[in-house]
DNA sequence: GATTAATTGTTCAACTGTTGAACAATTATC
DNA sequence: GATAATTGTTCAACAGTTGAACAATTAATC
């Protein structure tokens, strides 16, 4: 790749991304209704996944550090959508998962989501649409790579 | 396309935007340093890019309402990153522009922005990111086409 | 030309998310 | 048993966001 290319490239990538980025963002805050934030349908999404984890599971996943989390988990916990249970062996870990409102909450959000993403997808080729994902998860398993030595 | 083709599509899509969002939001903060934020960067290159303008543009631009960008502005300014000039015939515009010290800032660190996207977009297949980044240009054109017909 | 509309930007209270530092409780290590 | 490390919380401080109210100015209408 020529040194013009490159930088034509990143110029475009980061205008892109940058876009991309806000506009998402904006949609699906828009999807996901007055009651919840993206940041708590994402911390409901996780744990939905995995069924039950841990603070410390959640603050590495999510890059951010445990008292972030705890601020979450605060507010997701007084809206009744998660509980929490101490860990009988070892009594530091605090176990969460969702209650049966969360569950249903998760769902019904996680449809509308589904719905837009749906919507905006099926615009593309086939070919195109799955060969852009597949590059996006290489970029994905690059951006962990690069993180992990910058360390 | 199947609908079972579909949803896997979706869910993918779904993963994977959510989690490189996080990676690199996190990366881009780690290499902008301490003064700045990605936000207040962001701005600032819109700022550098059109030479011009004012917190109505910057509002519709980054999708967000008028006095999220003041607030923005307001820390800008104090950092004596940006001036404010009122216009001689509409009095009620005020006009944004970078000063000297916020066009050095800016050039020092998206000058380390640039160097940490080029080092992980060099590790793809010249065609393959080129490919990606320009159906990543026709998926921003989609989202914004979504978002008006959403309004 | 005076009155009413609309536009531009600000201020404020309330909220979410984030960090860093200090902390309590518990478990691991030596 | 004394010291380390781990798990999670609390708190102060900050950035970003909204919505509602507001002041100043300009545009539109009559």
């Amino acid at each position: 790749m020529s040194k013009k290319n490159i930088k034509e490239l990143v110029d475009r990538y980061i205008a892109v991304s940058f876009s991309v980025t806000k506009q998402a963002e904006s949609l699906i805050r828009k999807q996901i209704g007055s009651d919840l934030t993206s940041d708590q349908h994402y911390t409901l999404r996780y744990i939905n996944q995995v069924d039950t984890c841990t603070s410390s599971e959640l603050a590495e996943v999510f890059d951010v550090k445990k008292s972030a989390i705890t601020a979450i988990i605060n507010r997701l916990f007084e809206k009744g959508l998660i509980k929490r249970t101490r860990d009988e062996n070892d009594r530091r870990v605090v176990y969460l998962t969702l209650t049966e409102k969360g569950q249903t909450l998760f769902s019904e959000t996680e449809q509308r989501v589904h719905k837009l993403v749906e919507s905006f997808i099926t615009k593309f080729d086939e070919q195109e649409i799955k060969q852009f994902i597949d590059t996006y998860e290489k970029l994905n398993d690059v951006l962990l790579d690069v993180q992990k030595n910058n360390e």
